[in-house]
DNA sequence: TTTGATGCAAATGTTTTGCATGCAA
DNA sequence: TTGCATGCAAAACATTTGCATCAAA
């Protein structure tokens, strides 16, 4: 919250979260904007995620598989996160904004905010779940 | 899902998980386990943790903070994370688990399930937060 | 016996941090 | 100038893994 100074690095790693639907890494936004400032270093790129989280500017998932993820995407949406590939991707879906509500119900702190990841098999490997089923049956 | 034998540490694990709601960390489990069997190593520990993951038989908790937390409610039921000391509590509420049909609606991959985590502050932090605020305004 | 499980220690992977220097305000 | 931000490297954590040994079936 207090004064903070324009720096390239960051300005850079914001742009490329606004750019992406990708859910980078910290490692893989180190690599994307390494190809823009090749000397950032990867120390760096964790202090300016931190500070942009910390803002709201960015949005960090911790939605298992080691390590954390980031996306510039800060209106409300939900996150599908495939248990056979990894990939996370956005949901197409309505608000669901109300479960804030249902929580606080029986509740007598105070809610703020939820995430909800959903898990399952993504279209790519459902297909190639059902491709191999074929190969298999010969159906 | 190979032959599992038994084990006096698996065993002694499952079994404290199951008698605790305060979602610990696999080195809390570590701490705990040790009183019991002094020589258990934090190999083992790790290694039937993510064996009782994989087999259901406990839920891990990805909810960010650096570390995962196991739980050894496998009930479906909802966590709320406190921004301010970090804990984690089960919250009393109704289910939503229909909110994967919303997500199922326009998605062409298969949902399979979903966590949803609460934040904001829990009764303890907010009860201090509202003594500080007396004792400043002197209401 | 056979084979999964363990303890130990080393290795891996992720994230943070100390410090001298650089740069925005 | 002031002090936030950086690059670099070391450190701090969290978790996994190789291996000889142990113990369940």
């Amino acid at each position: 919250m207090a004064g903070r100074k324009y720096s390239k690095q960051r300005a850079f790693i914001k742009q490329y979260l606004a750019s992406t639907s990708s859910h980078p890494t910290a490692d893989t936004v180190y690599d994307e904007i390494r190809k823009r400032i090749p000397n950032i270093s990867l120390g760096t790129v964790y202090r300016n995620l931190n500070q942009l989280t910390e803002t709201g500017e960015i949005i960090k998932l911790s939605c298992g598989g080691g390590c954390d993820r980031f996306d510039g995407n800060t209106s409300p949406h939900y996150h599908f996160i495939c248990t056979l590939c990894g990939t996370v991707m956005d949901l197409d879906m309505d608000s669901i904004d109300f479960v804030n509500k249902c929580a606080a119900k029986h509740f007598t702190g105070r809610i703020e905010g939820s995430q909800t990841y959903f898990y399952g098999t993504c279209p790519s490997c459902l297909f190639q779940e059902e491709a191999e089923l074929v190969s298999k049956t010969g159906l």
